[in-house]
DNA sequence: TGCAACATCACATATTCATGTCGTTGTTAA
DNA sequence: TTAACAACGACATGAATATGTGATGTTGCA
Protein backbone atom coordinates (compact mmCIF):
# COMPACT_ATOMS: atom_id res chain seq x y z
CA UNK A 1 0.00 0.00 0.00
CA UNK A 2 1.58 3.22 -1.17
CA UNK A 3 0.78 6.59 0.39
CA UNK A 4 -0.12 9.48 -1.88
CA UNK A 5 -0.41 13.15 -0.89
CA UNK A 6 -2.29 15.83 -2.82
CA UNK A 7 -1.46 19.52 -2.94
CA UNK A 8 -4.15 21.21 -4.99
CA UNK A 9 -6.02 24.43 -4.38
CA UNK A 10 -8.99 23.53 -6.57
CA UNK A 11 -11.13 22.06 -3.78
CA UNK A 12 -13.40 20.11 -6.08
CA UNK A 13 -10.56 18.39 -7.89
CA UNK A 14 -8.71 17.82 -4.64
CA UNK A 15 -11.67 16.00 -3.07
CA UNK A 16 -12.41 14.04 -6.24
CA UNK A 17 -8.83 12.86 -6.55
CA UNK A 18 -8.60 11.99 -2.88
CA UNK A 19 -11.73 9.86 -3.05
CA UNK A 20 -10.65 8.21 -6.27
CA UNK A 21 -7.21 7.32 -4.94
CA UNK A 22 -8.60 5.95 -1.67
CA UNK A 23 -10.91 3.81 -3.78
CA UNK A 24 -7.87 2.02 -5.25
CA UNK A 25 -6.84 -1.00 -3.26
CA UNK A 26 -3.11 -0.42 -3.53
CA UNK A 27 -3.09 3.28 -2.72
CA UNK A 28 -4.11 5.45 0.20
CA UNK A 29 -4.39 9.19 0.44
CA UNK A 30 -4.44 10.68 3.91
CA UNK A 31 -2.81 13.99 3.18
CA UNK A 32 -4.74 16.36 0.98
CA UNK A 33 -3.99 20.06 1.33
CA UNK A 34 -4.26 23.32 -0.60
CA UNK A 35 -0.75 24.76 -0.42
CA UNK A 36 2.90 23.92 0.11
CA UNK A 37 2.82 25.76 3.42
CA UNK A 38 -0.14 23.75 4.66
CA UNK A 39 1.54 20.55 3.59
CA UNK A 40 4.68 21.40 5.55
CA UNK A 41 2.72 22.03 8.72
CA UNK A 42 0.79 18.77 8.29
CA UNK A 43 3.55 16.49 7.18
CA UNK A 44 5.05 15.76 10.58
CA UNK A 45 1.74 14.65 12.03
CA UNK A 46 1.50 11.56 9.87
CA UNK A 47 3.42 9.10 7.75
CA UNK A 48 5.54 10.48 4.95
CA UNK A 49 3.94 9.95 1.57
CA UNK A 50 5.67 7.95 -1.19
CA UNK A 51 4.40 10.24 -3.90
CA UNK A 52 3.01 13.75 -4.01
CA UNK A 53 0.65 15.04 -6.65
CA UNK A 54 1.19 18.76 -6.83
CA UNK A 55 -0.41 21.65 -8.68
CA UNK A 56 1.72 24.53 -9.98
CA UNK A 57 -0.57 27.51 -9.59
CA UNK A 58 -0.79 27.44 -5.81
CA UNK A 59 -1.38 30.33 -3.41
CA UNK A 60 1.88 31.32 -1.70
CA UNK A 61 4.84 29.15 -2.66
CA UNK A 62 4.36 27.90 -6.21
CA UNK A 63 4.39 24.24 -7.04
CA UNK A 64 7.61 24.64 -8.99
CA UNK A 65 9.45 26.08 -6.01
CA UNK A 66 7.65 23.57 -3.84
CA UNK A 67 9.25 20.55 -5.51
CA UNK A 68 12.66 21.39 -4.11
CA UNK A 69 11.23 21.97 -0.64
CA UNK A 70 9.21 18.77 -0.69
CA UNK A 71 12.10 16.61 -1.83
CA UNK A 72 14.37 18.15 0.75
CA UNK A 73 11.84 17.53 3.51
CA UNK A 74 11.07 13.98 2.35
CA UNK A 75 14.12 12.50 0.65
CA UNK A 76 13.21 10.01 -2.01
CA UNK A 77 9.64 11.15 -2.43
CA UNK A 78 8.36 11.22 -6.00
CA UNK A 79 6.61 14.36 -7.20
CA UNK A 80 4.15 14.43 -10.07
CA UNK A 81 2.83 17.76 -11.32
CA UNK A 82 -0.84 18.01 -12.19
CA UNK A 83 -1.57 21.37 -13.71
CA UNK A 84 -3.24 23.36 -16.47
CA UNK A 85 0.06 25.13 -17.04
CA UNK A 86 1.69 23.64 -20.14
CA UNK A 87 4.18 26.33 -21.04
CA UNK A 88 7.72 25.17 -21.65
CA UNK A 89 9.27 27.20 -18.88
CA UNK A 90 7.08 25.62 -16.23
CA UNK A 91 7.73 22.16 -17.61
CA UNK A 92 11.49 22.49 -17.67
CA UNK A 93 11.74 24.23 -14.34
CA UNK A 94 9.66 21.47 -12.79
CA UNK A 95 11.84 18.77 -14.26
CA UNK A 96 14.99 20.61 -13.24
CA UNK A 97 13.67 20.83 -9.71
CA UNK A 98 13.11 17.10 -9.65
CA UNK A 99 9.57 16.28 -10.74
CA UNK A 100 9.17 12.70 -11.97
CA UNK A 101 5.97 13.28 -13.86
CA UNK A 102 4.02 16.10 -15.48
CA UNK A 103 0.35 15.73 -16.27
CA UNK A 104 -2.13 18.23 -17.63
CA UNK A 105 -5.39 18.60 -15.77
CA UNK A 106 -7.63 17.10 -18.41
CA UNK A 107 -5.95 13.75 -17.81
CA UNK A 108 -8.48 11.04 -17.01
CA UNK A 109 -8.52 9.55 -13.53
CA UNK A 110 -7.36 6.16 -14.71
CA UNK A 111 -4.51 7.72 -16.67
CA UNK A 112 -3.53 9.50 -13.48
CA UNK A 113 -3.62 6.18 -11.66
CA UNK A 114 -1.54 4.60 -14.44
CA UNK A 115 0.99 7.44 -14.17
CA UNK A 116 1.24 7.02 -10.42
CA UNK A 117 1.95 3.31 -10.86
CA UNK A 118 4.58 4.07 -13.46
CA UNK A 119 6.36 6.58 -11.25
CA UNK A 120 6.17 4.34 -8.17
CA UNK A 121 7.84 1.67 -10.28
CA UNK A 122 10.76 3.89 -11.15
CA UNK A 123 9.48 5.27 -14.44
CA UNK A 124 8.34 8.70 -15.52
CA UNK A 125 5.02 9.77 -16.94
CA UNK A 126 4.10 12.79 -19.00
CA UNK A 127 1.01 13.80 -20.91
CA UNK A 128 1.59 13.39 -24.65
CA UNK A 129 1.83 17.10 -25.45
CA UNK A 130 4.19 17.63 -22.52
CA UNK A 131 6.36 14.75 -23.73
CA UNK A 132 6.43 16.41 -27.13
CA UNK A 133 7.80 19.61 -25.70
CA UNK A 134 10.39 17.71 -23.74
CA UNK A 135 11.41 15.72 -26.80
CA UNK A 136 11.60 18.87 -28.87
CA UNK A 137 13.93 20.33 -26.30
CA UNK A 138 16.53 18.03 -27.80
CA UNK A 139 15.99 19.25 -31.36
CA UNK A 140 15.74 23.03 -31.20
CA UNK A 141 18.41 23.52 -33.83
CA UNK A 142 16.14 22.26 -36.58
CA UNK A 143 14.00 25.36 -36.23
CA UNK A 144 16.70 27.77 -37.27
CA UNK A 145 18.24 25.25 -39.69
CA UNK A 146 21.85 25.95 -38.99
CA UNK A 147 22.88 28.48 -41.57
CA UNK A 148 26.47 27.42 -41.11
CA UNK A 149 28.25 25.35 -43.73
CA UNK A 150 29.46 21.83 -42.95
CA UNK A 151 32.99 23.03 -42.52
CA UNK A 152 31.91 25.85 -40.25
CA UNK A 153 30.01 23.39 -38.12
CA UNK A 154 33.12 21.26 -37.78
CA UNK A 155 34.97 24.32 -36.58
CA UNK A 156 32.26 25.05 -34.06
CA UNK A 157 32.49 21.48 -32.81
CA UNK A 158 36.14 22.01 -32.15
CA UNK A 159 35.56 25.25 -30.28
CA UNK A 160 32.87 23.61 -28.18
CA UNK A 161 35.33 20.91 -27.19
CA UNK A 162 37.45 23.71 -25.82
CA UNK A 163 40.15 23.46 -28.48
CA UNK A 164 42.39 26.35 -29.48
CA UNK A 165 42.59 27.53 -33.08
CA UNK A 166 45.83 25.64 -33.42
CA UNK A 167 44.31 22.37 -32.26
CA UNK A 168 41.24 22.84 -34.43
CA UNK A 169 43.54 23.40 -37.38
CA UNK A 170 45.46 20.24 -36.56
CA UNK A 171 42.28 18.23 -36.04
CA UNK A 172 40.84 19.25 -39.40
CA UNK A 173 44.24 19.23 -41.05
CA UNK A 174 44.04 22.81 -42.33
CA UNK A 175 46.08 25.90 -41.56
CA UNK A 176 45.39 28.08 -38.58
CA UNK A 177 44.68 30.96 -40.91
CA UNK A 178 41.90 29.00 -42.51
CA UNK A 179 40.47 28.33 -39.09
CA UNK A 180 40.60 32.06 -38.45
CA UNK A 181 38.83 32.69 -41.72
CA UNK A 182 35.99 30.29 -40.91
CA UNK A 183 35.63 31.70 -37.45
CA UNK A 184 35.20 35.17 -38.87
CA UNK A 185 32.34 33.88 -41.03
CA UNK A 186 30.85 32.01 -38.10
CA UNK A 187 30.93 35.09 -35.88
CA UNK A 188 29.28 37.15 -38.59
CA UNK A 189 26.56 34.58 -39.21
CA UNK A 190 25.86 33.99 -35.54
CA UNK A 191 26.22 37.64 -34.72
CA UNK A 192 28.70 37.08 -31.93
CA UNK A 193 32.31 38.03 -31.34
CA UNK A 194 33.97 35.56 -29.06
CA UNK A 195 34.54 31.86 -28.66
CA UNK A 196 32.64 32.02 -25.40
CA UNK A 197 29.45 33.13 -27.11
CA UNK A 198 29.72 30.44 -29.77
CA UNK A 199 30.10 27.76 -27.12
CA UNK A 200 27.19 29.16 -25.14
CA UNK A 201 24.96 29.26 -28.19
CA UNK A 202 25.94 25.76 -29.11
CA UNK A 203 25.14 24.37 -25.70
CA UNK A 204 21.85 26.20 -25.70
CA UNK A 205 21.01 24.48 -28.96
CA UNK A 206 21.01 27.73 -30.89
CA UNK A 207 23.37 26.49 -33.55
CA UNK B 1 -6.41 6.29 -42.62
CA UNK B 2 -2.79 6.88 -41.70
CA UNK B 3 0.10 5.04 -43.34
CA UNK B 4 2.71 3.40 -41.15
CA UNK B 5 6.05 1.97 -42.27
CA UNK B 6 8.14 -0.55 -40.35
CA UNK B 7 11.92 -0.87 -40.43
CA UNK B 8 12.83 -3.88 -38.32
CA UNK B 9 15.30 -6.66 -38.95
CA UNK B 10 13.67 -9.13 -36.57
CA UNK B 11 11.46 -10.81 -39.17
CA UNK B 12 9.07 -12.30 -36.67
CA UNK B 13 8.38 -9.00 -34.95
CA UNK B 14 8.21 -7.20 -38.29
CA UNK B 15 5.49 -9.51 -39.59
CA UNK B 16 3.58 -9.51 -36.32
CA UNK B 17 3.57 -5.73 -36.17
CA UNK B 18 2.60 -5.39 -39.79
CA UNK B 19 -0.36 -7.72 -39.35
CA UNK B 20 -1.43 -6.05 -36.14
CA UNK B 21 -1.31 -2.57 -37.65
CA UNK B 22 -3.22 -3.63 -40.75
CA UNK B 23 -5.81 -5.08 -38.44
CA UNK B 24 -6.51 -1.59 -37.07
CA UNK B 25 -9.22 0.22 -38.97
CA UNK B 26 -7.53 3.62 -38.92
CA UNK B 27 -4.05 2.46 -39.89
CA UNK B 28 -2.44 0.74 -42.84
CA UNK B 29 1.02 -0.68 -43.23
CA UNK B 30 2.22 -1.34 -46.74
CA UNK B 31 5.92 -0.73 -46.22
CA UNK B 32 7.71 -3.20 -44.03
CA UNK B 33 11.43 -3.63 -44.58
CA UNK B 34 14.55 -4.78 -42.78
CA UNK B 35 16.98 -1.90 -43.22
CA UNK B 36 17.24 1.81 -43.88
CA UNK B 37 18.80 1.05 -47.27
CA UNK B 38 15.92 -1.20 -48.26
CA UNK B 39 13.44 1.42 -47.15
CA UNK B 40 15.08 4.07 -49.30
CA UNK B 41 14.91 1.90 -52.39
CA UNK B 42 11.26 1.04 -51.72
CA UNK B 43 9.98 4.44 -50.66
CA UNK B 44 9.55 5.95 -54.09
CA UNK B 45 7.40 3.08 -55.31
CA UNK B 46 4.51 3.85 -53.04
CA UNK B 47 2.87 6.52 -50.92
CA UNK B 48 4.99 8.23 -48.33
CA UNK B 49 4.18 7.01 -44.82
CA UNK B 50 2.95 9.35 -42.09
CA UNK B 51 4.91 7.54 -39.41
CA UNK B 52 7.83 5.16 -39.37
CA UNK B 53 8.49 2.62 -36.66
CA UNK B 54 12.21 2.02 -36.65
CA UNK B 55 14.58 -0.30 -34.83
CA UNK B 56 18.03 0.91 -33.78
CA UNK B 57 20.16 -2.20 -34.17
CA UNK B 58 19.80 -2.55 -37.92
CA UNK B 59 22.24 -4.06 -40.40
CA UNK B 60 24.06 -1.33 -42.34
CA UNK B 61 22.96 2.19 -41.46
CA UNK B 62 21.84 2.26 -37.83
CA UNK B 63 18.39 3.43 -36.84
CA UNK B 64 19.86 6.45 -35.09
CA UNK B 65 21.62 7.66 -38.23
CA UNK B 66 18.56 6.61 -40.18
CA UNK B 67 16.26 9.11 -38.48
CA UNK B 68 18.02 12.05 -40.11
CA UNK B 69 17.94 10.39 -43.51
CA UNK B 70 14.28 9.43 -43.22
CA UNK B 71 13.16 12.87 -42.14
CA UNK B 72 15.17 14.46 -44.89
CA UNK B 73 13.67 12.13 -47.48
CA UNK B 74 10.13 12.53 -46.15
CA UNK B 75 9.73 15.95 -44.57
CA UNK B 76 7.22 15.93 -41.77
CA UNK B 77 7.26 12.22 -41.20
CA UNK B 78 7.15 11.10 -37.58
CA UNK B 79 9.67 8.54 -36.41
CA UNK B 80 9.15 6.29 -33.40
CA UNK B 81 11.99 4.10 -32.21
CA UNK B 82 11.17 0.54 -31.16
CA UNK B 83 14.24 -1.12 -29.74
CA UNK B 84 15.79 -3.19 -27.00
CA UNK B 85 18.48 -0.58 -26.66
CA UNK B 86 17.74 1.55 -23.60
CA UNK B 87 21.10 3.15 -22.95
CA UNK B 88 21.09 6.89 -22.48
CA UNK B 89 23.32 7.66 -25.41
CA UNK B 90 21.02 5.93 -27.88
CA UNK B 91 18.00 7.67 -26.39
CA UNK B 92 19.44 11.15 -26.54
CA UNK B 93 20.99 10.72 -29.95
CA UNK B 94 17.66 9.51 -31.27
CA UNK B 95 15.81 12.46 -29.81
CA UNK B 96 18.46 14.86 -31.08
CA UNK B 97 18.08 13.40 -34.54
CA UNK B 98 14.35 13.99 -34.42
CA UNK B 99 12.59 10.90 -33.09
CA UNK B 100 9.12 11.65 -31.71
CA UNK B 101 8.82 8.52 -29.65
CA UNK B 102 10.99 5.87 -28.06
CA UNK B 103 9.57 2.51 -27.06
CA UNK B 104 11.30 -0.53 -25.69
CA UNK B 105 10.57 -3.84 -27.37
CA UNK B 106 8.63 -5.42 -24.57
CA UNK B 107 5.89 -2.81 -25.10
CA UNK B 108 2.51 -4.43 -25.67
CA UNK B 109 0.88 -4.16 -29.07
CA UNK B 110 -1.93 -1.99 -27.80
CA UNK B 111 0.53 0.32 -26.07
CA UNK B 112 2.35 0.60 -29.38
CA UNK B 113 -0.95 1.44 -31.05
CA UNK B 114 -1.67 4.00 -28.35
CA UNK B 115 1.77 5.56 -28.86
CA UNK B 116 1.23 5.76 -32.60
CA UNK B 117 -2.05 7.57 -32.05
CA UNK B 118 -0.40 9.96 -29.63
CA UNK B 119 2.40 10.81 -32.03
CA UNK B 120 0.06 11.18 -35.01
CA UNK B 121 -1.87 13.66 -32.89
CA UNK B 122 1.15 15.80 -32.26
CA UNK B 123 2.26 14.30 -28.98
CA UNK B 124 5.24 12.21 -27.98
CA UNK B 125 5.34 8.79 -26.40
CA UNK B 126 8.05 7.09 -24.42
CA UNK B 127 8.20 3.91 -22.40
CA UNK B 128 8.19 4.74 -18.68
CA UNK B 129 11.83 3.88 -18.04
CA UNK B 130 12.89 5.84 -21.11
CA UNK B 131 10.88 8.82 -19.91
CA UNK B 132 12.66 8.52 -16.60
CA UNK B 133 16.05 8.82 -18.22
CA UNK B 134 14.89 11.78 -20.23
CA UNK B 135 13.48 13.47 -17.16
CA UNK B 136 16.65 12.78 -15.22
CA UNK B 137 18.57 14.51 -17.96
CA UNK B 138 17.23 17.72 -16.49
CA UNK B 139 18.38 16.95 -12.97
CA UNK B 140 22.05 16.15 -13.26
CA UNK B 141 23.28 14.66 -9.99
CA UNK B 142 23.72 17.50 -7.57
CA UNK B 143 27.12 18.94 -8.38
CA UNK B 144 29.23 17.40 -5.70
CA UNK B 145 29.65 20.42 -3.49
CA UNK B 146 31.21 22.73 -6.00
CA UNK B 147 34.73 23.05 -4.74
CA UNK B 148 34.77 26.62 -5.98
CA UNK B 149 34.30 29.47 -3.56
CA UNK B 150 31.29 31.78 -3.87
CA UNK B 151 33.38 34.45 -5.47
CA UNK B 152 34.88 32.02 -7.92
CA UNK B 153 31.43 30.86 -8.90
CA UNK B 154 30.43 34.45 -9.59
CA UNK B 155 33.43 34.76 -11.87
CA UNK B 156 32.45 31.57 -13.67
CA UNK B 157 28.95 32.95 -14.15
CA UNK B 158 30.43 35.98 -15.84
CA UNK B 159 32.59 33.87 -18.14
CA UNK B 160 29.62 31.71 -19.07
CA UNK B 161 27.69 34.84 -19.98
CA UNK B 162 30.47 35.49 -22.46
CA UNK B 163 31.95 38.46 -20.64
CA UNK B 164 35.58 39.49 -20.96
CA UNK B 165 37.77 39.81 -17.88
CA UNK B 166 37.24 43.55 -18.06
CA UNK B 167 33.47 43.24 -18.03
CA UNK B 168 33.50 40.66 -15.27
CA UNK B 169 35.63 43.04 -13.24
CA UNK B 170 33.20 45.85 -13.88
CA UNK B 171 30.20 43.68 -13.06
CA UNK B 172 31.64 42.53 -9.74
CA UNK B 173 33.22 45.90 -9.10
CA UNK B 174 36.73 44.55 -8.61
CA UNK B 175 39.93 45.07 -10.55
CA UNK B 176 40.76 43.11 -13.64
CA UNK B 177 43.83 41.78 -11.90
CA UNK B 178 41.69 40.29 -9.20
CA UNK B 179 39.56 38.63 -11.85
CA UNK B 180 42.76 37.20 -13.26
CA UNK B 181 43.72 35.99 -9.83
CA UNK B 182 40.44 34.18 -9.29
CA UNK B 183 40.54 32.67 -12.74
CA UNK B 184 43.95 31.22 -12.01
CA UNK B 185 42.49 29.47 -8.96
CA UNK B 186 39.47 28.32 -10.93
CA UNK B 187 41.61 26.81 -13.67
CA UNK B 188 43.71 25.00 -11.12
CA UNK B 189 40.68 23.63 -9.26
CA UNK B 190 38.86 22.57 -12.40
CA UNK B 191 42.02 21.31 -14.03
CA UNK B 192 41.51 23.29 -17.22
CA UNK B 193 43.37 26.11 -18.91
CA UNK B 194 41.02 28.17 -20.99
CA UNK B 195 37.75 30.06 -20.77
CA UNK B 196 36.31 27.76 -23.36
CA UNK B 197 36.77 24.70 -21.18
CA UNK B 198 35.24 26.39 -18.16
CA UNK B 199 32.19 27.37 -20.17
CA UNK B 200 31.88 23.88 -21.62
CA UNK B 201 32.13 22.30 -18.18
CA UNK B 202 29.57 24.69 -16.84
CA UNK B 203 27.09 23.88 -19.56
CA UNK B 204 27.67 20.19 -19.03
CA UNK B 205 26.73 20.67 -15.40
CA UNK B 206 30.21 19.74 -14.24
CA UNK B 207 30.64 22.83 -12.11
C1' DT C 1 29.15 30.13 -68.75
C1' DG C 2 29.51 32.82 -65.15
C1' DC C 3 28.27 34.17 -60.52
C1' DA C 4 27.68 32.91 -55.64
C1' DA C 5 29.10 30.35 -51.96
C1' DC C 6 32.48 27.70 -50.07
C1' DA C 7 37.15 26.38 -48.68
C1' DT C 8 41.83 27.28 -48.59
C1' DC C 9 46.03 30.22 -47.19
C1' DA C 10 48.76 34.61 -46.00
C1' DC C 11 50.06 38.91 -43.49
C1' DA C 12 49.12 42.45 -40.11
C1' DT C 13 47.60 44.61 -35.73
C1' DA C 14 45.29 45.41 -31.47
C1' DT C 15 43.09 43.25 -27.77
C1' DT C 16 42.38 39.65 -24.64
C1' DC C 17 43.89 35.71 -22.23
C1' DA C 18 46.96 32.51 -19.51
C1' DT C 19 50.35 32.40 -16.23
C1' DG C 20 53.99 33.68 -13.07
C1' DT C 21 55.66 36.12 -8.93
C1' DC C 22 54.89 39.28 -5.28
C1' DG C 23 52.22 41.62 -1.89
C1' DT C 24 47.94 43.20 1.85
C1' DT C 25 43.97 42.18 4.42
C1' DG C 26 40.52 39.51 7.06
C1' DT C 27 38.45 35.14 8.68
C1' DT C 28 38.60 30.47 10.37
C1' DA C 29 40.19 26.23 12.38
C1' DA C 30 43.76 23.60 14.68
C1' DT D 1 48.63 32.13 18.01
C1' DT D 2 50.08 30.26 14.10
C1' DA D 3 48.55 28.23 9.76
C1' DA D 4 45.43 27.99 6.09
C1' DC D 5 42.57 30.08 3.01
C1' DA D 6 39.63 33.51 0.93
C1' DA D 7 39.49 37.90 -1.43
C1' DC D 8 41.84 41.74 -3.10
C1' DG D 9 45.49 43.97 -5.94
C1' DA D 10 49.95 45.07 -9.00
C1' DC D 11 53.36 44.10 -12.67
C1' DA D 12 55.08 41.47 -16.42
C1' DT D 13 55.42 38.35 -20.53
C1' DG D 14 54.26 35.27 -24.13
C1' DA D 15 50.38 33.00 -26.31
C1' DA D 16 45.83 33.10 -28.22
C1' DT D 17 42.09 35.57 -30.08
C1' DA D 18 39.46 39.04 -32.93
C1' DT D 19 39.37 41.48 -37.06
C1' DG D 20 40.85 43.42 -41.47
C1' DT D 21 42.58 43.06 -46.31
C1' DG D 22 43.62 40.26 -50.09
C1' DA D 23 44.32 36.07 -53.13
C1' DT D 24 43.46 31.27 -55.37
C1' DG D 25 40.77 27.22 -56.47
C1' DT D 26 36.43 24.38 -56.35
C1' DT D 27 31.53 23.50 -56.85
C1' DG D 28 26.61 24.04 -57.77
C1' DC D 29 23.22 26.24 -60.01
C1' DA D 30 20.73 29.47 -63.01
Amino acid sequence: MKKIAIIEDDKELKVLLEKYLNFQNDLSCETSVESIEEFLSEVNKQDKPDLIICDIGLPGVSGIEGIKILKEKIPGVEVVMLTVDDNSESIFKSLCNGASGYLVKNTSLDKIKESIDIVLNGGSAMSPNIARKVVEYFTPAKHVESELSDRENEIVEGLVEGLSYKLVAHKLDISIDTVRHHIKSIYRKLNVNSKAEVIAKSYKGQI
